[in-house]
DNA sequence: TAGATTGTTAATCGATTAACAATC
DNA sequence: TAGATTGTTAATCGATTAACAATC
């Protein structure tokens, strides 16, 4: 297959999520032109994206919604459950273990790991958060596939090495440095600071 | 100026963070090869995003640290403090709430609003979460600069609105919606749900 | 059929990188 | 000075868009 670039990935979100309320409004088909008026792009974008996957569409009509999210739901993968395991157990790991979107989506916490004494053996929900000592035991013991890191940024490398040798093969990264990982593992960056500065940025000119 | 792309934006906020390690080691100066290295991308990146704003090194030498972050710290706008009014006090709004980086880099939330009665009226720190409906009222009499959304996806538009009346200039939404603002706001969005997607897109392949 | 819209090619646009003269 | 490294130009790469034949 064609290399897939992460701007076309990422389109696939927009459209999925775009489909999802379509569907949830009983719209029965769309065309590319409306469908790239929503994702605020162009209609060529759209039907590019999808071309990379297959013909989707048909002709004179446009797409049949639920058909068309069904095959970007099986293109991103939400058509199974992934297992994550967090690594942090502060506010903001609070605000993503909580957070029903992910759950609807397909994504599971599955472990809890922080290195607080005040914290290891609460809960959240009937999760219970875990010594990241423990880490490497409980995961080899019982993988999953994607890790999250919310520790703070000195601490964040090394859970990513811990990581990898447990064999996870995505992580998401909120810790503020850049991080390595080895070829076949996947990482993406969520950097709030980015956000803020790049508006901190437009506001100033 | 030229236009300034957010790509060129979003690296001089990582060569911020990485300036910011350095100065915090004593490391006196630095090649845009070193710099590159920490970034993770290549010298010719990083000397010609650089050579859009000035000429901040001296050939055969490299940069000096804090000059150069010093420069950055101004580019971005990080040398002044920012207000913010946060709509939505869940729990993502509270990890940003808390969170102290921001407040590092100048950013301080001014205004918590929420519609949710039983959290009306309570704190956060010092800070009174307030009824979004005097929203308008309140943000007029006193204005800040960035509005951040982190209410579900169905209101954020409306906040939009209510922001620019008021005179917000910057939008930071965390709503998994497509959103619209008039010329002259600048909007980032920071979808969550997308970061998670393209994970599951490449351990799908 | 006539009108609408896809799928795809080729053109365009913009971002990245290689290369090197300038110069510390 | 000789070696190192910047700042900048030109070449390359890759993403977006315009255009249109195919076809429902």
């Amino acid at each position: 297959m064609e290399k897939i670039s992460d701007f076309t990935v990422r389109r696939l979100s927009s459209y999925y999520r775009i489909l999802s309320d379509l569907e949830q409004k009983k719209v029965l088909t769309i065309s590319s032109a409306k469908l790239a008026e929503f994702g605020g792009i162009t209609s060529a974008q759209v039907r590019k994206d999808l071309s990379y996957f297959g013909n989707f569409g048909t002709r004179g009509l446009g797409y049949n919604v639920s058909e068309l999210k069904n095959e970007i739901t099986r293109i991103l993968g939400l058509n199974q459950t992934w297992g994550m395991a967090l690594f942090g157990a502060g506010s903001l790991g609070n605000a993503l273990f909580f957070h029903q979107g992910f759950r609807d989506d397909g994504f599971f916490f599955r472990y809890l790991f922080d290195v607080d004494l005040g914290k290891i053996g609460t809960k959240w929900g009937n999760l219970e958060i875990l010594a990241v000592d423990k880490a490497k035991e409980v995961l080899k013991r019982d993988p999953v596939d994607i890790g999250v890191i919310t520790t703070p940024k000195e601490a964040a490398q090394d859970i990513v090495d811990l990581a990898v040798e447990v064999g996870i093969k995505g992580i998401l990264n909120f810790a503020p440095r850049e991080l390595v990982v080895p070829e076949g593992v996947s990482l993406r960056n969520v950097n709030l600071a980015v956000a803020l500065e790049s508006l901190s940025f437009s506001l100033s000119i």
